[in-house]
RNA sequence: GCGCCCGUGGCUCAAUUGGAUAGAGCAUCGGUCUUCGGAACCGAGGGUUGCAGGUUCGAGUCCUGCCGGGCGCGCCA
């Protein structure tokens, strides 16, 4: 919310009012979430009791905490009093005298200071079931989420998300990115969002300029090197050039002997040698020069081969197509500081060009004083693109926490100079989704014993033979090539599970045995619970009814129901807040409603077929929202494990 | 120095965005069942939500000030 004061309307929030105000439930059509359809009764029923002004109340309806408490709740009474100046039990009474519940609802009761309690009719459950069944089924599913609350209108979204750099190899720090990217593209896309992933490369500047003029220097074919080697020149590179004056400064602040003294003069003048050739490099780069850029689109194309091998391994949704690097952004970075500085938003400064970010002691950079662009001006460049030209509603940024104040400039930057206007005049909304780090056991940021980053591809692989050892000991009869196969679902599914299931701004403990447990909260649990679910419907009789009646009767049963029922909110919550641990959060609530009705409730030996024909259609509805789940956090399912 | 983020049972995390008695898992202790995949289920103990004020019908959540930890602070990305 706060990330988005300023900027008029908030076109989310138009979007719900808009579908409270449309409830068209007396055509006979019902919603599938009652916390979606009952909440639009009632702020029906308070513009009816307490005028248009009143239009805009959020009904507060809830799932209720306590069963005592019934099925829902709405606390909007107590919230109400002061606007209308009366007692909150009193506008309860309102409210509910003039709501339209009653084909879904027992009476309501008040209780307490005003909350207002609802319990569902028998009969109703049965009829929600089947409408949430049925918006389950790819082919109703397109239908249903158009005219229903299960999506919130189509809308197009730019995720940006992975960020590798060219040269480089993918290591812990694009883990997060990378799952939690992934998995909002995903939930989006569900509830009727046209996404379109950005992977903002690291592919234009200085340091890949040393690169290339090292390799060249020393003669190195380049069809002779892959990622790992490419990485090896890419550090040396980047120290040939660094000049250490302050070792320098040091040995002869200490008067340290001749010896040592010439060899820092050395290894400056040889760095500034070095940079040198680096920024001419640069400058061929820049200019076209073919042989330079047939040397960086090399060096770009084995970087990327190494990254499309992660991807594979983590299962991402994204690919080539949604390569939108820094090196596509460059002929749009002059425009970007010259319309800035024409508008009268930039300033000179220093020798630099700078916007002053009003409440911000230091200012947004977007030239340096000797001509050069910053990463702010490629942003300031991306967004613009982003929105006026692919038509982005929402711009969503995927990237750690430690960037906040950088995309807090950003975005006030390009509200200023209204870059974030779409082309009918309303304005897109910019989320920076910042994330914590990955620590080891030590509370520490997560790195090898010698202090460097840990590459991607080790800890992956390293997930699988973990999770392979467990499956095969736990399983030891599964055949060899089914083994892998779950030891990949499982060590992967548990790496990400682990980065989905937590608030995603908290820095997290990266700790195998917790991660990889098959109790509590985690993905391996999840997967074994479809699993089990599964070997009900392979052991299913074929004489099954499909379609049988409902029957919500052991309080088991009720409880999976409702919480089944939960699913379609729980999508658009997480789609609006961009915060996937509450489906991770959800499904494992869901989990353990089915365990408990499970022991609780006889499936295939129910005492009547009628009886085991309903609970299995229970069990099926379960089945296939943990298999949605699931797949929505990028986690595979199995049939056995 | 300025700014931002985070402090919840022994450990790892929730808390439907200000709602009713702060919930789970692990660990500990006890129980159920002649296993629908027991990788289960039920129960017990364990909390002054870092501290102190404030706002109001109502605060883990909002405001102020401290304490502790992390991160960021003009020409890197």
């Amino acid at each position: 919310m706060r990330r988005t004061a300023g900027s008029g309307e908030d076109c989310a929030g138009a979007n719900r009012l808009a579908r409270r105000r449309s409830g068209d439930y007396t055509a006979g059509r019902m919603d599938i979430d009652p916390v979606d359809f009952l909440g639009r009764r009632f702020v029906d029923a308070i513009v009816a009791a307490f005028g248009d002004g009143f239009a805009d109340t959020d009904p507060l309806v809830r799932p209720a905490q306590n069963p005592q408490f019934g099925d829902f709740q709405s606390n909007v009474a107590m919230g109400l009093a002061k606007r209308v100046g009366k007692p909150p039990r009193e506008i309860a009474q309102t409210i509910v005298a003039s709501a339209k519940l009653d084909d879904v609802c027992e009476q309501p009761e008040i209780a307490g200071p005003g909350f207002i309690n609802l319990r569902l009719r028998a009969d109703a459950l049965p009829r929600l079931l089947t409408q949430l069944e049925g918006d389950l089924t790819r082919e109703a599913h397109s239908t249903v989420r158009e005219a229903s609350s299960w999506a919130s209108g189509s809308k197009r979204v730019v995720v940006d998300l992975v960020g590798v750099n060219i040269a480089k190899q993918m290591h812990v720090g694009h883990l997060r990115s990378s799952i939690i990217g992934d998995s909002l593209c995903r939930v989006l896309s569900r509830v009727g969002n046209e996404v379109i992933p950005q992977n903002h490369l690291g592919d234009w500047g200085l340091q890949i300029a040393m690169v290339i003029a090292s390799l060249r220097r020393r003669g190195i074919d380049l069809d002779s090197l892959d990622l790992d080697a490419l990485e090896v020149e890419y550090r040396d590179a980047n120290l040939e050039c660094k000049a250490d004056r302050q070792a320098l400064d040091t040995a002869r602040r200490i008067k340290a002997g001749a010896h040592r003294i010439a060899e820092w003069e050395a290894q400056v003048a040889g760095a500034e040698q070095r940079l040198e050739e680096a920024k001419s490099t640069l400058v061929r780069l820049q200019s076209g020069d073919g042989e330079i850029v047939a040397a960086w689109e090399k060096i770009t194309a084995i970087t990327l081969a190494g990254c499309y091998e992660i991807y594979d391994l983590l299962d991402l949704n994204v690919t080539e197509e949604h390569n939108r690097g820094e090196s596509f952004y460059r002929e749009r970075l002059r425009p970007v500081v010259e319309e800035f500085i024409a508008s009268g938003i930039a300033i000179e400064s220093q020798g630099a060009i700078v916007v002053e970010i009003e409440g911000d002691d230091t200012p947004l950079l977007i030239r340096k004083s000797d001509g050069g662009f910053l990463y702010a001006t490629t942003d300031l460049a991306a967004i613009r693109y982003r929105v006026q030209e692919l038509g982005a509603r929402r711009v969503i940024y995927v990237v750690d926490a430690r960037q906040r104040d950088h995309f807090r400039k950003v975005f006030e930057a390009v509200r200023m100079i209204g870059w974030d206007r779409l082309p009918d005049g309303s304005r897109a909304e910019l989320r920076h989704v910042p994330f914590g780090a990955v620590c080891g056991e030590d509370g520490k940021p997560l790195k090898t014993r010698s202090g460097e980053n840990i590459k991607l591809k080790d800890l992956l692989i390293e997930a699988i033979q973990r999770a392979g050892a467990i499956v095969r000991e736990k399983n030891p009869d599964l055949p060899a090539e089914e083994q892998s196969q779950v030891a990949r679902a499982v060590g992967i599914g548990s790496v990400k599970y682990a980065d989905l299931s937590t608030q995603l701004q908290k820095d997290y403990v990266f700790a195998w045995d917790r991660m990889l447990a098959f109790e509590g909260n985690t993905g391996a649990y999840l997967q074994n619970q479809y699993v089990r679910i599964r070997s009900i419907g392979r052991k299913a009789p074929p004489d099954v009814r499909d379609a049988a009646a409902f029957r919500i009767e052991a309080p088991e049963e009720k409880t999976l129901a409702l919480t089944l029922l939960r699913y379609p909110g729980t999508l658009t919550s997480v789609a609006q807040a961009l915060e996937p641990h509450r489906l991770c959060q959800y499904l494992y609530d869901l989990a353990g409603a089915f365990s408990v009705f499970y022991t609780q409730c006889p499936v295939l030996k129910a005492e009547t077929s009628q009886l085991r024909d309903a609970r299995i259609r229970l069990a099926r509805i379960t089945e296939r929202i943990l298999a949605d789940g699931l797949s929505l956090l990028g986690i595979r399912t199995l049939e056995r494990m």
